[in-house]
DNA sequence: CGCGCGATTGAGTAATTTCAAATCTAGTGG
DNA sequence: CCACTAGATTTGAAATTACTCAATCGCGCG
């Protein structure tokens, strides 16, 4: 599977094609290899990313060296340590493949300049982080609602592509479970 | 203590006198008493709020009729179904007052026509929702890293005078653990 | 005084964690 | 094709954490 950023973005604001090539010019695409980390807790965030192929954890270390994973981002998915990206401060958590990975990157200029010429991708970035802020809000809802077993259902009914692509340690990361809880209740 | 529209907004983008007036003339003031709903579950969600004083809470009520805070917003907040308010959707949440309160209430198409007329608007809901997200990433973090004293803890830390307006029960939902537990907490 | 609501306490139970050990699996080199 | 290793997963048992249900306490108000 493959994204296409023109798609992506059209199914919010049409674009012309002098405009696609005016949003276009504003990203550069890198690649990476699984483990290679997009950005490093404690250093500055250059860049917002867009998955185009792959796989990406975003992560926070605690203080016992303990990884809990914030999120995952797959195809189509917009990712950053946003605090970081939009403030110019040093990150706090750390963006690293499961994959071997194809990101769009946009700096924060970048966006700006792409914001500033182009009105309506402010639109654009608003639905977007809009959306991002509502599935947080559910996942909170699920934290408070839900046993571990029933947010282990949830997230494969939801993702079912997950469970084939990671490891099961980083889905309990993620649930909030120890990984041998998790292998129980996956019966 | 009480909020005030223009200093909040300045805090992101200065106004002349004219753009403030002019962001003013959108809003309806509404007042409400304590317990009283500003959204109900299941119905259409007409306004985005701004907190101009008091408390309510966001919440969420599952399939045995618990009752879950997704969150709580005092001065200065904005608080909304956002999901339905944006998609002209029925509410999943019910918005309701723990104090009596005073809003600022923003309708979509009032908040469209003071985009459109004052574009720089759109970069101040963009760092709000924006920095909904950022809170939202960060109470999830507190789900993974911490167990409920510890979250006790910092909710007490980061807003001591939610301990002093809020019954204890109501907090314990926000914190994800029952009231008897939370009392136990305390000591 | 007595009611009602919120907060606390106690006892028993359920869910989850931790630590240690056992299995399983995919990939490597001989 | 086999043996071997590193990593991931599973299992067991004890300890911890939190939940439920029931009873009690404390306080403000009519």
């Amino acid at each position: 599977m493959q994204a296409n950023l023109r798609e992506h973005i059209e199914k919010i604001i049409s674009l012309t094609d002098d405009e696609f090539a005016f949003v276009q010019s504003h990203f550069v695409t890198k690649q990476f290899s699984r483990h290679e980390f997009l950005i490093t807790s404690g250093e500055p965030v250059q860049y917002t990313y867009f998955v185009i192929s792959g796989l990406i954890k975003l992560i926070h270390t605690d203080d016992s060296a303990r990884e809990h994973i914030v999120a995952f981002a797959m195809e189509d998915w917009w990712e950053s340590d946003f605090q970081a990206f939009y403030n110019g401060t040093k990150a706090t958590m750390s963006l690293q493949c499961l994959e071997d990975t194809t990101v769009l990157c946009l700096t924060l200029d970048a966006y700006n300049s792409l914001c500033y010429g182009l009105g309506k991708m402010e639109l654009f970035f608003l639905k977007k982080a809009n959306a991002g802020h509502i599935a947080a809000q559910q996942r909170i809802l699920s934290f408070l609602t839900s046993k571990a077993k029933e947010r282990h259902e949830k997230l494969l009914k939801r993702y079912p592509s997950l469970f084939q692509r990671v490891p099961k340690t980083q889905l309990a990361s993620y649930l909030g479970v120890s990984r041998e809880t998790l292998s129980r209740l996956s019966k």
